[in-house]
RNA sequence: GCGCCCGUAGCUCAGCUGGAUAGAGCAACGGCCUUCUAAGCCGUGGGUCGCAGGUUCGAAUCCUGCCGGGCGCGCCA
């Protein structure tokens, strides 16, 4: 994932920005007694943390990468650093390994120092102003608004979520925005379907066209119309279907091993469904044709904001296509691409010059019939989101749409925008197991698991916390037996257990008259020398580096490997160590390392939208 | 055919814009509850990092070419 103005190197650890200062005062004494150059490429020369313990608690290269300037061995200028090191009460001891590795061994009470710090800031540990207040638009789901958002969408919608709320975190000043597909043909589609299915309630006899929307959904909403506004709608069928071209074969039409009946109709659907919604908009006229229109999109539409709701996805705003293109904004951004010369004609149509600008082919931005493609409309919504002032732009796109960003790069381009304040973030496939099969989802026959079905089964958490689990470019397997386990072998549970665990200790300190304070006293905290709290340290003074690394990477999946990571040493620990003990100095040390996991745990749970219990 | 993504332990995946002996969970096997929730912990076994080259002090990681899987290549959205 290209995310190059995001990605410079920026560490929120002040040990590691003090450890480098080190190095490159030891590096400036030796160049100067060699008669090198002082200078140090921060991005060669890293502080990085070590995995193994037994190579301290941070590690630098600066030997391996300096070693051709000095014209040394790596590890005789290792030697050589060290001897030009100064002292700092944060070091313990250094060491010079493998091929020429500085290692650093931190000071016992420099990582105990992290307990209060973590226990003050509370909610805003981990938070930083990287992005110092820039804003940016994060724009995900924006499914067609044409029937309930399936579990795809889910793993869209909890994934930018999630990307929304680290860029904020981090010091970005994030717009979540959803674009709503309410033009274009698809919706007539939809209100075609819909009045369609109004006419058998009102006791006609029809073939659904096999290009019209049958999910359950559309009865509900024709269903809605009938109650409301009795035969007012009404028109026989021969009048409906009188003249209209022949349809394909649809759903309807097949037998049971899915190949055609005798009788099945030899048309082409496309005709045929449009003109049945042209028939539709001359027999109801306008008006009436609108507000079946208007009720069909209203109520998905309704659906759609409450699913996602409930599902803690929620939007500063939801962008309408149509009010996109009655400002007029379409026809400006094909006059702008006209005036610079990038548009032709040809068979009728309006072709955009893509494979200018990098695209494999030309693209058509007005047909032939008059009406403008979905990509017009989408080169304005873009040209307008860059406009209205966000430094950048993330898309989040179903993995199917990949072809289609070099197209959108394009007309940036040709617009006089930079395409590199756009990221598209592709999001693969999520497929659902259940007893151990893929879960078949079909959406020509109108059958398939929505988010709300999913929810209902496996509950937002697990939801949230599987779709996020993996790396957006990796195909999801999503184990639905899996998600609903209440055991270790199911990671939401096993997080969450760590927490309403230390709850759970709280209490009982509470109930046995001992409260822990939380407000332990550095002597207190001297008493913390197990290698487990150690280690939990460790991990604790991780966090914002993590936090830091997924929001500018686009990362959720680093964030879930974290949380597991703390609450299996927490889990250790508590299985270790008891924590409720006579002495009071080790009590409340303990105590305040519990609580400082716990104020951890509760900040990532916050970030991707996973409830934190207090009992389980 | 062209383009994008993926290929790491039996399974599902990490591996931090090249770094030290490639990690975790599940599954398998063996232990741990009169003591803060066993929804937990401890231990054992298991890998030619798809294959072949290249780049360099060093490659699972970067480059090239193959092989295998997914997706996309509309005047559809």
């Amino acid at each position: 994932m290209v995310c190059t103005n995001l990605r410079a190197k920026h560490s929120p650890n002040r040990m590691k920005q003090e450890l480098f200062a080190l190095v490159q005062t030891a590096w400036t004494a030796l160049a100067a007694q060699d008669g090198l150059d002082p200078a140090i490429s921060q991005t060669r020369v890293q502080i990085d943390r070590g995995r193994d313990p037994a190579h301290g608690d941070f590690a630098t290269n600066a030997a391996l990468v300096l070693a051709k300037v000095a014209r040394c061995q790596p590890r005789d200028l290792a030697a050589r650093l060290l001897q030009h090191l100064p002292e700092s009460p944060l070091v313990a001891r250094v060491e010079v390994a493998g091929p020429g590795f500085i290692n650093f061994f931190l000071a016992e009470d420099a990582y105990r120092r992290l307990i209060p710090a973590i226990l003050t800031a509370g909610p805003d540990y981990g938070r930083s102003d990287q992005g110092q207040g820039e804003r940016v638009q994060v724009e995900f789901v924006s499914a067609n608004p044409t029937g309930p958002l399936h579990v795809g969408h889910g793993r869209g919608a909890a994934y930018g979520a999630v990307v929304a709320n680290l860029l904020e975190a981090v010091g970005y000043q994030v717009h979540r925005e959803y674009y709503v597909n309410d033009a274009g043909r698809q919706m007539d589609i939809l209100a075609a379907s819909v009045w369609l299915r109004y006419l058998e309630l009102c006791g006609e006899t029809l073939r659904f066209p096999a290009n019209g929307y049958r999910g359950d959904y559309v009865w509900d909403i024709a269903a809605a119309l009938h109650r409301e506004h009795g035969d007012a709608y009404h028109q026989d069928a021969s009048t409906v279907l009188a003249d209209i071209p022949e349809d394909a074969p649809g759903p309807d039409d097949l037998n049971e091993a899915g190949e055609p009946l005798p009788d099945a109709p030899q048309g082409d659907k496309e005709a045929h469904i449009d003109a049945l919604i042209a028939r539709a908009q001359q027999l109801l006229g306008d008006n009436r044709y609108r507000l079946v229109f208007e009720l069909g999109l209203n109520s998905i539409l309704d659906d759609i904001r409450d699913d996602l709701a409930q599902f803690g996805v929620n939007y500063q705003e939801w962008y309408s296509e149509r009010t996109l293109a009655a400002s007029g904004a379409v026809t400006r951004a094909i006059e702008r691409l006209r005036a610079s010369g990038h548009v032709y004609e040809r068979d009728g149509a309006l072709w955009f010059r893509s494979s200018a600008f990098g695209d494999s082919k030309d693209r058509v931005l007005v047909r032939e019939n008059g009406q403008s493609t979905y990509f017009a409309s989408d080169i304005a919504y873009h040209a307008d989101k860059l406009e209205r002032g966000f430094s950048r732009v993330f898309d989040i796109w179903g993995a199917d749409h990949h072809g289609y960003v070099p197209r959108v790069r394009a007309a940036l381009q040709a617009l006089g925008d930079d395409p590199a304040r756009l990221e598209v973030l592709l999001v693969q496939f999520a497929i659902l197991y259940r007893g151990g099969h893929k879960v078949q989802m079909s959406t020509r026959s109108g059958e398939f698991v929505t988010l709300r079905q999913l929810r209902k089964e496996v509950g937002t958490d697990a939801a949230r916390f599987f779709y996020i689990m993996r790396r957006c470019e990796q195909h999801l397997d999503f184990d639905l037996d899996l998600a609903k386990r209440q055991s270790n072998d199911n990671p939401v549970y096993y997080v969450q257990y760590a927490h309403a665990r230390i709850c759970s200790v709280l209490r009982q300190a509470a109930e046995k008259g001992c409260p822990i304070e939380g407000t332990a006293s550095a002597e207190s905290l001297g008493c913390l020398r197990e290698a487990h709290e150690q280690s939990l340290l460790r991990t604790l003074s991780r966090y914002p580096e993590v936090l830091l690394s997924a929001a500018l990477e686009s990362e959720p999946h680093q964030l879930t490997q974290y949380l597991r990571e703390l609450a299996t040493e927490f889990h250790a620990y508590y299985n270790a160590h008891p924590f409720i003990v006579e002495d009071y100095n080790l009590r409340e040390a303990r105590g305040a390392l519990i609580l400082a996991v716990r104020q951890v745990l509760r900040n990532g749970f916050g970030l991707i939208g996973v409830s934190a219990p207090e009992t389980m």
